[in-house]
DNA sequence: ACTGGCTCCTGAGGGC
DNA sequence: TGCCCTCAGGAGCCAG
């Protein structure tokens, strides 16, 4: 479900109510998200106070005095704040209590998330040491992804949804980015000139920026820790207008499909 | 070093 | 109404 965007909006709506408390207790109520969950998750975080929460890629890093909960929603994953003594409902399978109120509660009817606890500094953690450089931060240019995809003979839209090259992206904002750099989705990423990357770079930061600013996308019911939808949805210019008309030129947009992911695009605004 | 395929899981929506 | 199919915001893992 939720790319950079979401993430991103899900820490900014729980952090200021997380940091500083104790971890009362957890509560778990599934056997596994993606794997299951270690055995001594209740003993390890019982007692932790939570002294940040940040964010690296689509991971929550929620950082503890003893150590981190490295937490990813996968593609139906939310968190919402609660009250105790809410009734959890059939696909909220954690719950994260603290001394201070608020119930930090994962939903995830397909279970493609996952909640992983590390004593060790998390980014060198095996989930998180071969990310890319953030997308939003200085050090993702053009001049690095232009190196980094020299010798990448596959479709630059599968490229940059690899988090080793950039993380965050999925398959909304590959679309999206693609189309506001003018470029095909199937192109070689080796074959994108200096200048391509450029446009890349410049489309990918500017509409992750918007989408944060706006809240995420909400295409099912994603909401953020306050119970707000997003509303990038609105501004979508080809991710699910696949036969609708270019908003730009009016072409009508191909749909087509890249490592089983839809791909959307407009034959004639993108080169 | 890179690629493609498979896998985990549940729900929604379309066709018949 | 029910059944069966495909698709959905992800990414780790493995063989080649």
């Amino acid at each position: 479900m939720p790319e950079l965007p979401e993430v991103e909006t899900t820490l900014r709506g729980i952090s200021a109510h997380l940091i500083n408390s104790e971890v009362s207790h957890v509560e778990i109520r599934t056997e596994k998200l993606r794997w299951p969950f270690q055995e001594d998750m209740n003993f390890v975080l019982r007692g932790q106070v939570i002294r940040d929460i940040t964010r690296r890629g689509k991971y929550l890093l929620v950082r503890c005095a003893g150590g981190t909960l490295i937490m990813h929603l996968g593609m139906s994953g939310s968190l919402r704040l609660v009250p105790p003594g809410v009734e959890p409902g059939p696909h909220d399978h954690f719950d994260l209590a603290t001394n201070t109120g608020p119930v930090l509660r994962l939903t995830d009817p397909r279970k493609f998330g996952s909640l992983v606890w590390t004593e060790k500094a998390p980014e060198e953690h095996t989930l998180l040491k071969d990310l890319g450089p953030e997308p939003l931060e200085e050090r993702f240019s053009a001049d690095y992804l232009h190196q980094a995809i020299q010798r990448r003979k596959r479709a630059i839209k599968l490229v940059i949804m690899d988090s080793r090259v950039v993380p965050g992206v999925g398959n909304i904002y590959a679309n999206e980015s693609l189309f506001e750099a003018g470029i095909r989705p199937e192109t070689k990423a080796c074959d994108l000139t200096l200048e391509q990357c450029t446009q890349l770079v410049d489309a990918i930061k500017a509409v992750l920026a918007r989408a944060i600013e706006a809240g995420g996308t909400t295409l099912k019911d994603f909401v953020g820790a306050g119970g707000r939808p997003g509303y990038f949805q609105q501004e979508l210019k080809v991710y699910g207008r696949g036969g609708e008309p270019c908003v730009t030129c009016n072409t009508v947009l191909e749909e087509t499909r890249l490592d089983n992911r839809t791909t959307v695009f407009c034959p004639t605004c993108q080169s």
